[in-house]
DNA sequence: CATTAACGATTACGCATGTAATCTGGCGAT
DNA sequence: ATCGCCAGATTACATGCGTAATCGTTAATG
């Protein structure tokens, strides 16, 4: 099962410090979404029946924890992203930015360095 | 508005070639999605109402040809997701592939050589 | 103890989506 | 002039999602 976007972010919290109440994530995502308390309460549950994350019990509350990886969460959106529109291959994605002037100076620099990185080890 | 995976099957069609009939839509798809007649001309209705296509009447029939250009919609697309988990940058996504062992030789070709490009001109 | 407060669980609801069946109006064939 | 057919229009329906209010249970407090 894969989840949503306003899961995802969610899963932010819980990738960048865990384990948390729930009360600590309402908490964090108060300053950054408009969102109300029971609106991440519903989320977390449906994360939780996912199984995206898992709850231990603690005293009265519960600690959340993700189960599923920021990594592969990333991996697989991209790639579905990658595959359906640019035949499964990065270059042609990087080739449609660069049309586009969307490369930032440090961008190309980054590109660069680790292109010549691989260039060795491969 | 903007369109979803299963209408982006459709729009594929018509960026490939159009304009096109329905019934050619539909002979088009009949192959590579297992999809009936009505979920086609359903997707090509929701289309129209979104203004991603334009139907020209051709006698009995409608010709259909896209509005929303497809170098747009990926570029939407890609966008969305580069800004949602890569900080709004190129480089990360690669470096991220690269990791994974997910770039090809022929990946890497292009993107030396895309990036001794720009390397001159800018 | 009895009452309240806190927290997680359950229910809600409108809209988009994937997937499709059915309706309808006009054109072509008798 | 009539009838049937076909393309496109309308309607259908389950599921997921965004967004939230309310319920119910258990722990804390008076």
């Amino acid at each position: 099962m894969s989840i949503s976007e306003a899961e995802s972010v969610v899963m932010d919290v819980l990738w960048t410090k865990h384990p948390l109440t729930a009360d600590e994530v309402i908490e964090a995502l108060k300053k950054r979404m408009d969102w109300q308390e029971s609106t991440i309460k519903t989320l977390l549950n449906r994360l939780l029946r996912k199984q995206a994350i898992v709850a231990e019990r603690d005293g009265r509350r519960y600690l959340y924890r993700p189960v599923l990886k920021r990594a592969d969460y990333v991996h697989h959106e991209s790639k579905g992203l990658i595959d359906r529109l640019f035949g499964g291959r990065i270059a042609p994605l990087v080739v449609h930015f660069s049309e586009h002037r969307k490369l930032s100076k440090r961008d190309i620099m980054e590109l660069k360095r680790l292109i010549e990185g691989l260039d060795h080890d491969d």
